[in-house]
DNA sequence: CCCCGAACCTGACAGC
DNA sequence: TGCTGTCAGGTTCGGG
């Protein structure tokens, strides 16, 4: 469940569910999900001499509040850490207690209810950091500004796509440049801009990023209001599905809405989808 | 310094 | 049926 809209409804509905309750203590089920060493937060593959326990950071924790930065889930608690998630490709949270279905749980959080939360992640790239408050600007220090923020404007991608020699295609994925979005919703995004893919980013025109932050800001707020994508759902019994793949216009089609082909292409070594006719 | 492909994993699916 | 190859919504690492 990994972009933008997917995290946000994860933040809203999970808000209701967990916020109030107390962590007993959270277990660690594949070696490297639950990070907690400041040296190695990030670390593709945690060292084994890097391994510490978060026993004493987490047991007692009540939690606070759930909010979103990006594609990063933050919980905040009423001690000195805060915990993190990032469900990456395939991790998803869920609240109910372990059963069959869950063939993949890397993590369980208990709480002092006898409830659970569940990380589970089929190809275990998902995360959880557990951090200092105030230190949680290491783990989201390099985001760059929400899409519905002031901040991301067609001034600021001029500004800063003038030193980059890059496509459009891969700033947009760069977290760095704008926070939140995936390969789904950029493709989605360049279609409703009219905009090719490969484009360089040092020469396009001020409208035409105008276009890109209007179309930016209106499928993130369809997307969100239709509690996201669902692809490939190999979901188990109570977690929701969003309903915006009902609504794609090119990412997995074989047509765009106007009728005409689409195309595929590996680029950054995932497929972009595009329709030459009606992108330029 | 920037950029891209490989790596990190498991499962689904198409084709033979 | 069972094998092989390809693909998957993300990020980090290392080589060019």
């Amino acid at each position: 469940m990994p972009e933008l809209p997917e995290v946000e409804t994860v933040v809203r509905e999970l808000g209701e569910k967990i916020i109030g309750k107390v962590i007993d203590k959270i277990e660690e089920n594949y070696r490297g999900t639950v990070r907690c060493n400041e040296s190695s937060l990030f670390c593709l593959k945690e060292k084994e001499e890097d391994y510490l326990s978060h026993d004493s950071m987490v047991k007692g924790a009540k939690i606070i509040g759930i909010t979103r930065r990006g594609k990063y889930i933050i919980i905040t608690t009423d001690t000195d850490y805060e915990i993190i998630v990032h469900l990456r490709m395939t991790g998803k949270l869920i609240n109910s207690s372990p059963n069959d279905s869950l063939k993949h749980i890397r993590a369980l959080f208990y709480f002092t209810d006898s409830t659970y939360l569940i990380f589970n992640d089929p190809r275990t790239f998902g995360k959880i950091y557990i951090i200092p408050k105030g230190k949680t600007d290491m783990v989201i220090r390099s985001l760059g500004p929400e899409p519905f923020s002031q901040d991301f404007s067609a001034e600021y991608l001029f500004n800063r796509f003038s030193k980059m020699k890059t496509t459009i295609r891969n700033a947009l994925l760069n977290q760095e440049i704008v926070a939140g979005l995936g390969n789904i919703y950029v493709c989605e995004i360049l279609y409703d801009s009219g905009i090719m893919f490969d484009r360089s980013v040092s020469a396009l025109s001020k409208a035409e990023l105008k276009k890109i932050v209007k179309s930016t800001r209106e499928i993130l707020t369809e997307a969100i209001k239709c509690n996201g994508t669902t692809i490939s759902d190999f979901r188990s019994v109570d977690d929701k599905t969003g309903t915006f793949q009902n609504f794609l216009k090119v990412y997995g089609k074989k047509t765009c809405p106007q009728g005409h082909q689409i195309s595929r292409v590996k680029a950054g070594g995932r497929s972009s989808y595009f329709c030459d006719k009606c992108q330029k």
